[in-house]
RNA sequence: GCGUCCGUAGCUCAGUUCGGAUAGAGCAGCGGCCUCCUAAGCCGCAGGCCGGAGGUUCAAAUCCUCCCGGACGCGCCA
């Protein structure tokens, strides 16, 4: 199937190929502005004026010639400065909303033509619950695998558990000083510990004594919380194809053959008793600690172990998703991985800024070894999953966000996710009240004004989409179905779609209202988010 | 100091990849619209030196340089 955009497209390409010169130039294929009448706009003319020494609308004229031989387009004018004005014929709009009611379903091109995606996502360390910033990070990888997937790509979603270190002896510390606690000695826990009130109930429930060994602790602690992190994760509609953990995938012996072979490249030096990476000759500003002088590799020696697992697990696209905060880190593991002879171009990192909480105007500060943030568990309590999941991706993700939890929950009534949402429940409804009673109508074939511009905008959304992924800006969807639901929901003032007394426009109407719903609920599923028949 | 990101309407933000026509939404404010498929909706009004200054060009919120303001990072932490 053809959307419309691909169809200007390719005839710009053909006219690009008569002139070697303007080959690289973009199309520059957009919407033009709402005063004018057209579908879509080429600004190409005026791009090529300076390459091809002519003018603007000369160009413009020869190229709109071209686009006149599509028997898809209604009217090709020239306009303004050099713009191409297109728009199509109310047919060809009406045979792909046809297709698409015929198939239940949009069509998706599958340039990933199975291509192998891992994204590592989430990837807290189990010291505590998720919090509200752990979620936004959640959904923008999740929803970027979605979208993956729908363009035919293999997508595997993997969690990577940092379930070794000192962090891990300070949360068994914390737990065996909250224990003591319990059984009414005077103890404090310090500034290193975690000092949330949750692990004084994962004390209590795992039966945890002042008595028992480090250990048994660390390994009681760890495996509470990361039931409690994914049974989260569940609540949220994320889950995860691979869990790898650290202590399984960087055992020492592991550590030691990556000194070893890294040695054998002469990139290893011991300085105060220290083994460092001479990452410096990669790029970094520094060299960096592999294995420290008390013999305990960093986080970077085993994170490198665990990157080489996934080159030799295999993909054709690795993605980390990381909070901003790591963003100095990413040098470090690409000269890391280079020294190692991975092939880094294969490597994508994407941060995503963090989130910072209101309540109120009153900022909250987050940290969870003070034990102060709110948790994403009580986010979802309050708030709900739909609207938490739509709200996190209404905003680009290398802004920081702004959430305050009481606007969020007093304005549950005028949310963003529920006028999308609530589209959905129209056009439901809409079928509800029609029931089948023009099902043997002819219907009329042509389109009102605002018809056509409805349909038009709804069948730009798969290469709306394809862009989407290309910018990895999951976000856009919302805006994107936002703007569709206010088209929508203006055509749906100004038209009665079941209407006894004209039976052929009723039937044309629940044509579009057919197609419309297919639109909504792929993008409502893209974002995992519920598309009620009912509100 | 160096690095990454951000600065657009009173507030929260799209738009910056890939420069296009008069810069868009939501919320808050003001005024209208339900004998009719759900008013969780629609229509209208008002609201802008796109942080600042230079530069590039037919054209700059978008690209370049510098500056100002903010967040984060710069460990033998993870």
């Amino acid at each position: 199937m053809q959307y419309p955009t691909q169809i200007i497209k390719t005839v710009v390409n053909n006219f690009k190929n008569q002139y070697p010169e303007i080959e690289q130039i973009p199309a520059g294929i957009e919407p033009p502005p709402e005063t004018e009448t057209g579908d879509l706009a080429v600004a190409l003319p005026m791009r090529a004026a300076g390459a091809l020494q002519r003018s603007p609308r000369e160009i413009a004229t020869e190229l709109s010639e071209m686009l006149k031989q599509r028997s898809e387009l209604k009217s090709v004018e020239v306009a303004g400065p050099g713009f191409v004005n297109c728009t199509f014929t109310d047919s060809f709009l009406l045979k792909s909303v046809a297709k698409i009611i015929e198939q239940q379903t949009v069509e998706f091109p599958e340039p990933g033509s199975n291509k192998r995606v891992l994204i590592e996502f989430v990837s807290a360390n189990p010291t505590g619950p998720l919090h509200v910033g752990h979620g936004r990070g959640a959904i923008y990888g999740d929803v970027l695998a979605r979208l993956f997937e729908v363009f035919g790509y293999q997508v595997e979603r993997e969690y990577y558990v940092n379930d070794g270190g000192s962090q891990i002896e300070r949360l068994a510390e914390s737990m065996l000083l909250r224990s003591r606690q319990a059984e009414g000695e005077a103890v404090e826990l310090s500034e290193d510990h975690y000092r949330g009130d949750y692990l004084k109930e994962i004390v209590a429930d795992s039966g945890i004594s002042p008595g028992d060994s480090i250990e048994t602790v660390a390994r009681r602690g760890k495996e509470e919380i990361i039931a409690w992190i994914f049974s989260t994760l569940e609540r949220f509609r994320i889950n995860f194809d691979n869990t790898v953990y650290e202590s399984e995938v960087a055992p020492p012996e592991a550590v030691g053959e990556l000194v070893k072979r890294l040695e054998a490249e002469g990139l290893v030096r011991r300085e105060d008793g220290a083994t460092y990476l001479s990452t410096s000759k990669l790029g970094d500003d520094k060299d960096r600690v592999l294995i420290r002088s008390n013999g305990e590799p960093t986080y970077f020696a085993n994170d490198l172990v665990y990157h080489l697992d996934k080159y030799n697990r295999g993909a054709d696209q690795f993605i980390d998703i990381w909070g901003h905060d790591h963003h100095g880190y990413q040098q470090r593991l690409r000269s890391g991985l280079q020294a190692l002879g991975c092939a880094t171009e294969r490597l994508e990192i994407e941060l995503y800024q963090l989130v910072d909480l209101y309540r109120g105007g009153e900022p909250l500060q987050m940290s969870t070894r003070r034990g102060e943030f709110v948790t994403l568990d009580e986010l979802i309590d309050e708030v709900g999953v739909d609207a938490v999941r739509f709200n996190f991706l209404t905003k680009n993700h290398n802004s920081p966000l702004d959430f305050d939890i009481e606007v969020a929950t007093s304005q549950s009534e005028d949310n963003p996710v529920y006028y999308v949402q609530y589209a959905h429940t129209r056009l439901a409804g809409i079928l509800r009240k029609a029931d089948g009673q023009f099902d043997d109508v002819e219907p009329e074939d042509s389109l009102s004004e605002a018809g056509h511009r409805l349909v038009f905008k709804a069948l730009g959304f798969v290469p709306f989409l394809q862009q989407t992924l290309a910018g990895r800006e999951p976000h856009r969807i919302t805006f994107w179905l936002r703007e569709l639901a206010r088209h929508f929901h203006t055509y749906y003032t100004a038209h009665r779609v079941v209407d006894p007394s004209a039976p052929a426009i009723s039937a044309r109407r629940l044509e579009l209202v057919k197609f419309l719903k297919i639109i909504f609920k792929t993008g409502l599923d893209l974002l995992d988010v519920n598309a009620p028949e009912r509100m």
